[in-house]
DNA sequence: CTGAAAGCGCTAACAA
DNA sequence: TTGTTAGCGCTTTCAG
């Protein structure tokens, strides 16, 4: 026999076996006690509950989830945990996994799209009910058919992948999707700057190939050509979503001299970059230049002054992403066969950033 | 049979079995190619793998398990995702499992003790390697002597139980924890206030049954002591960790014309909610008022002006958690049976919410 | 290098 | 109401 006891502990974990000897009943019973699904003599039960107590029993969830019962699990994948955007969305996964009874594991991939391929995989046999990429992609050929394949995996075992902020994989790729209005947000922000007379508008971070950043992007183009305002490339600088990025190439925009009289960071924490630079060179936000950002994360609000943006529904996005993903809750027997999606609206937040433009700027 | 396959998809998933038909070989043969531990010849590997791909196979973590594997796994359980405090030690954890190539589950209680008893139960039943749980507790009897109890079958059974924040269970019990000079950093910052001349501070936020407010209470009594200053209990205003305690609490001392020059907010998210108020009643940081919050989380450098504060290490915190969780990372044979605990150092870091008290206040 | 077979701990028919 | 027993899918001796 294989890792029975240890010369060091002696004491083996206790297993249904053990339980139902002391108690003096078969494993069915035992079963039957923990299950609660199934009429048990008062007298036996607690016999059997004693038992349990006595040896310090804990179940196994592996042996059972390889018996047959669901193992109640979604899986989210996202990026970073710290990052508010992933946070929030996180937080509505899981809560609404919660409400399902289900347990919500947290991988994060840094980034890297190699490591959300290993992550679906690593999901995918632990059997979980769902498992949900999060956040914007970018549109690589051998990466996207990779996860498509993975979709179709884990649609063959009766389980989903969850698009959650990002385009489809295609038509044939069975998955449901969550997204927001990405490009209609950029679009009502520019246009919101627009309004306030602001024409030369500074597009500022985002990785260039990422999909969100491109849906930003593509609001706002549509904005200015609605407006009759012709793009200047020079007003285009993404680069990352990161308060470093913004900050640094913010004072280096600044130092070379750029003239414009509004900037669009491509999220909120860019944002909070920008606002340091512009700090730092004395340029006062928004008496001299307006700033607008992405996101509607809490740092919005703890700006001076408060950052105007975009509002995304983000625990909202991660609670429809496991209801989406996950039929009903309890009854799992059965699944639409569907490929459900949804868009969920976005919409701007006016608070202090922005200002008319003054005939002494730009 | 049972659950073999349904009218509905027909398509039972693949097992090694399947493999091993497909390929012609036997299930052993199949597992030595699944875990690369075994010699297995070129040409059979390479049929085994054909066979896996063309029936999209999945290895099943659980069965797997069941069969005597480690799942690699560490637990993690907190307050609430988004609360960078937590976000921050969650993310240190993920990091250090991922490096000992683990995975890393997380839980949210919501605050509520029933479910943080709860997720230790189910983590076990898991067969987690670790099951860390993060922040304060409340001197609760029976919910002491539960966390107590899980702890030894956590132990018996070869896992840990890590006390990341909050103080130990008691000699008797086998857990291992990682703590961070609480009072010292409370002390510190106190005495930081008093140096620049102020008497009337005023202890603001922290749920008042929480080991985290009680040490940063005992911190800020300390430091008055040592200058010779009587506490005022109506300086001292506990109640919760929160942006909106901060905020409503500060405007009706306020109103109430409370005196005090200086606000020791018990976290930096209440220090945001304090700001606001104090703003919104005119009075200015720190001219007027000086104020001081407590974690040192990004929001604290997103503050105007910037927030003086202590600062944690978090993420080091979560590193260590699991570093002292699980042994090695890779030889899983011989495990200390020490209950490991360390205490990491805080410290002060100053920035622009502080100012020498002026005669015209207080 | 490969196969046969004995479990890992639990659940769910089926019998009693 | 309870017991018997056959798997769930995989790993791992022990023999070839």
């Amino acid at each position: 026999m294989r890792r029975q006891s240890t010369a060091a502990d002696g004491q083996r974990r206790a297993t249904v076996t053990d339980v139902a000897r002391l108690a003096g009943v078969s494993t069915a019973t035992v079963s039957r006690v923990l299950n609660r699904n199934y009429p048990v003599a008062e007298a036996t039960r607690e016999r059997v509950e004693s038992a349990m107590r006595e040896l310090g029993y804990v179940v196994n969830a592996h042996a059972r989830a390889l018996a047959g019962v669901s193992n109640r699990t979604v899986g989210i994948i996202v990026n970073e945990v710290v990052d508010p955007f992933y946070a929030y969305i996180a937080r509505g996964v899981e809560r609404e996994a919660t409400l399902g009874g289900r347990l919500c594991l947290v991988c994060c991939t840094q980034g890297d799209p190699q490591r959300e391929l290993a992550f679906v995989e690593l999901m995918h046999e632990r059997r979980a009910d769902a498992v949900i990429v999060v956040g914007g992609s970018i549109a690589d050929r051998a990466y996207t058919s990779e996860l498509a394949r993975r979709a179709r995996e884990l649609d063959a075992d009766g389980s989903k992948l969850v698009l959650c902020g990002r385009p489809p994989l295609g038509e044939q790729v069975p998955t449901v999707s969550v997204e927001y209005d990405n490009e209609g947000g950029a679009f009502a922000i520019t246009d919101h700057l627009l309004m306030q007379g602001h024409e030369r508008i500074l597009y500022l971070g985002g990785p260039p190939k990422l999909s969100t950043t491109r849906d930003r992007l593509a609001g706002h183009r549509r904005a200015l050509g609605l407006r009759g305002v012709t793009p200047d490339p020079d007003l285009v600088h993404p680069g990352a979503f990161s308060r470093g990025f913004g900050h640094r190439r913010m004072a280096e925009l600044l130092k070379d001299g750029l003239e414009f009289t509004a900037v669009f960071a491509a999220n909120d924490v860019v944002a909070a970059g920008a606002a340091q630079a512009l700090e730092e060179a004395g340029r006062r936000v928004p008496r001299d230049i307006s700033l607008v950002g992405y996101d509607d994360i809490p740092v919005a609000q703890e700006m001076r002054p408060k950052l105007t943006t975009v509002h995304v529904p983000l625990e909202e996005m991660g609670r429809q992403a496991v209801r989406l993903a996950v039929s009903g809750g309890d009854e799992d027997d059965w699944r639409e066969p569907t490929t459900g999606a949804l868009r969920l609206g976005t919409h701007i937040v006016v608070r202090e950033s922005v200002a008319p433009r003054t005939t002494k700027n730009g």
